[in-house]
DNA sequence: GTTCATCCATGAAACGATTCATGACTATGC
DNA sequence: GCATAGTCATGAATCGTTTCATGGATGAAC
C-alpha cells in the first residue's frame, strides 16, 4: 500500500471513493447528498485524513471570510479590549480577524489597506490616525473614532455626551474650578468632541474651566509644568480635572502624587475610556467608560452588512461613569495606607 | 473608453501591454525583465490600477507568508506584549501574523491548529494550556512556555532561574519567612519550574518558606483566607512573598492592602512577568522580568527556520529583577501619600 | 407502457497567480 | 557566413477548490 506522500486533495478523495469531485465538494460543504455517497465520501475523507485547502476555495469564491482590523497596537488596553470584542463578534458570525498593527505609522496604515486590496480580507475595520489618509470606497470599510465622509461609516462612543457627563460629575463631587487636559494630533476626530462636551457641561454647571490641548512630544513636561505653576502654598488651584484618556489620566495622577496633591481629597480626576487592570479588575482611574463591546458589535455588523444603503454614516453609542480607586475615600478606611 | 468594471488581472495587464502573462508576473515579482517590457508593463499596471491577488499566488506556491499565533487573548498585558513583539519580528522578515484567540478553550485551541492545516498559515507559534492537546508534527510549530516533546521546539524564560532569583532578592531585602503563591492547572509547563527555583533559592539562603499552589476557581478566596489566617495582632507572619505571576501579585497586593498590611514596609512582594502600565510605564509590582522581546525573536527565528535539524527543543532565556512602585519607600518621600 | 417531473451525481470550466520547457533572437568567435 | 552559446519572452499547464450545465435514474400520474 503505497500511500501518497502529498496532502490529499478533493480529487484524491473523489477517486478513492469512486465519486465525482463535485460530490466531495458538497459533502465537505454540508450540502445535501445521497446517503450512500455521503457515507462513502465521509469514510474516505477520514481514511485519507483529508483537510480542505482554504486557498482553493477563496480563489474560486472570492470570499475570504476574514475582516482586517487596522489598529496602532495592542499595548494600550483600550485597543486590546477593542480587538478582543471585535474578534468575538466576528467569531460569532464565523469570520476570522486579521490584525494589522500600524504603530501610528502612516506608511503602515496605507500598506495594511493595500493588503486588503490583494484579497486577503473582505472588509476593513480601521482605527487610524494619519491626517491625510484616504480610505478606499470600493471595499467595505468601517472607521472607529474618526469620520472620513458620509460614504464611510464611522462608529464611536458619545464623546460629546461623555465630556458633558464628566463636567456634571465633577460638579456633583463638589468641584468649582476645573480643567481639561488632552493630547491631540493635527487630526480632528470624534474624541475631539470630548472637549466641546466638557465645555458645554461646565457652562451648564456654572463652573470655571480651563482647557489644555497639547500636541504629543512635550505634552507630559508641559502638563507637569502647568500643574506645578498652579500650586500655591501646597494647594492646587483646581479641584477637578477631566483628562482626555485614562492613559493620560493615570500619568497625571502620578505627577500629582509626586507633587503631594492627593487624589481624590485635593483634586478629583476623571479620565475617559474605562480602562481596568487586566481588563476585568478595578478601573485604573475614575472614568467615562466607553461601551467597547457595543462599539465592536456595531462595527462588525456594519462591515458585514451586504446592504450598504441601510448603513449609518455616524453611529454614536452611550457612555457611562465609573468610579476608580482614586475616588474611594481611602484615608477613612485605612489611615496608614501606603501607595501600592 | 469602456473600462472593465472587474478588477484587472495579470492576463488583462498582459493583453493591454501586449506582452505575455509570464512577463507581467516577473515584473510584479521584481525579477529581471528587458527594459522595454519592464516599462510597458509598469505603465499598464499603473494605468489599469492593477493589484495582484494574493490568493492566486498562495494557491500556486503553497506559501502564505503568514504565521499563526495561538494565544488565549490579549487582555493580559503579558500576552499583549508577546503578540506585539512577535508581530514586529515577523514583519521584519516580511511575514504576516494571523492571530488566533483561544480564551483558554480546548476546542478553540484545536480549531486554530486545524486552520493552519487548511493552509491559512505556514507555521504556528502557540501558547496553549489544554493538557491533552497534541501538536501536529507535519507543520512547523513552536511552543511558548510549554514543552510537548523533543520534536516540538519550546521557548521560555528561565523560570527556574527566575524563581531562584526571587528567593535571593527577598533575602537581600531582609526577609526571613517567605511564601510562594501560584495558580496552577493540571498542566505541567515551564512556569511550573518557578516554584522549584524558588525552593532551591530559599534553601540556599536558609529561609523558611511555604508554597501554596492552587487550582483556578477558589484560588483567590483561598489565598485571602490564608493571608487572614496568618495575621496575628495586626502583624503578618510572612515578610516576603513570591507570587507566580504579576497579575496574581497585583491582586494579592490589593488583598494585603485591604487587610492593612503595608507593601513593602510590612511585606515584600515579588511577582513574575514584568508587566508595566501601558507596556512602557511603571512596573505594576516588583517582578522577575521576562525577556519577551528575545522570546519573540527566538520563536520567529525557529518557526521560520527551514532547517529543522538545527533547532533546539528547549530554549530558555535569562530573566532579570525590576523594582515596582511597591518597593519604593513612599512613606519617606511622602508621608501623606494616599492611595491612587 | 409512456410521459413528465424531480432529484442528484457528474465532471469540465473557472478563479488568478507561478513555473518551466520551448524557441526566437542576439552576440560572439572562427 | 556559419556555428554556438547565451538571453529572455512566450504561453500552456498547474495549484485546489466551487459552480453549473448536463443527463441518468427514479417515481408518479395517466
Amino acid at each position: 500500500m503505497s500511500s501518497n506522500p502529498q496532502k490529499p486533495t478533493m480529487a484524491d478523495v473523489a477517486r478513492e471513493a469512486g465519486v465525482a469531485i463535485g460530490t466531495v465538494s458538497r459533502v465537505v460543504n454540508g450540502e445535501a447528498v445521497g446517503e450512500v455517497y455521503q457515507k462513502k465520501v465521509t469514510e474516505t475523507i477520514e481514511r485519507l485524513g483529508y483537510k480542505y485547502n482554504n486557498m482553493g476555495r477563496v480563489l474560486r469564491t472570492n470570499q475570504t471570510n476574514t475582516i482586517a482590523m487596522i489598529i496602532p497596537n495592542t499595548l494600550n488596553p483600550y485597543f486590546a479590549m477593542l480587538v478582543h470584542h471585535i474578534n468575538a463578534a466576528l467569531e460569532k458570525r464565523n469570520y476570522k480577524m486579521m490584525l494589522c498593527f500600524t504603530e501610528y505609522d502612516r506608511q503602515r496604515e496605507w500598506d495594511m489597506i493595500q493588503m486588503v486590496r490583494q484579497k486577503r480580507a473582505d472588509g476593513i475595520i480601521a482605527l487610524t490616525y494619519h491626517p491625510d489618509l484616504n480610505m478606499p470606497t470600493d471595499i467595505p470599510v468601517v472607521s472607529i473614532d474618526r469620520f472620513f465622509s458620509v460614504s464611510i461609516p464611522c462608529v464611536a462612543a458619545d464623546n460629546f455626551g461623555g465630556g458633558r457627563m464628566a463636567a456634571h460629575k465633577l460638579k456633583e463631587l463638589g468641584c468649582q474650578k476645573v480643567a481639561h487636559m488632552r493630547i491631540i494630533s493635527t487630526l480632528i476626530n470624534e474624541p475631539s468632541k470630548r472637549k466641546d462636551g466638557f465645555i458645554s457641561g461646565c457652562m451648564e454647571c456654572d463652573m470655571d474651566y480651563e482647557c489644555m490641548l497639547l500636541h504629543d512630544g512635550e505634552a507630559y513636561a508641559k502638563f507637569e509644568e502647568f500643574i506645578r505653576a498652579n500650586i500655591h502654598e501646597g494647594r492646587f488651584a483646581f479641584d477637578g480635572l477631566f483628562i482626555g484618556t485614562d492613559s493620560l489620566a493615570w500619568r497625571i495622577v502620578q505627577i500629582l502624587r509626586k507633587l503631594h496633591i492627593r487624589v481624590p481629597q485635593d483634586v478629583q480626576v476623571i479620565g475617559f475610556d474605562g480602562l481596568r487592570m487586566f481588563g476585568d479588575q478595578e478601573y485604573i482611574v475614575s472614568s467615562i467608560v466607553q461601551p467597547i463591546e457595543d462599539i465592536a458589535e456595531v462595527c462588525v455588523e456594519t462591515v458585514l452588512s451586504k446592504d450598504r444603503s441601510v448603513v449609518h454614516s455616524l453611529t454614536t453609542l452611550p457612555v457611562h461613569y465609573a468610579k476608580g480607586p482614586t475616588t474611594r475615600d481611602i484615608a477613612k478606611e485605612d489611615p496608614h495606607a501606603s501607595m501600592a
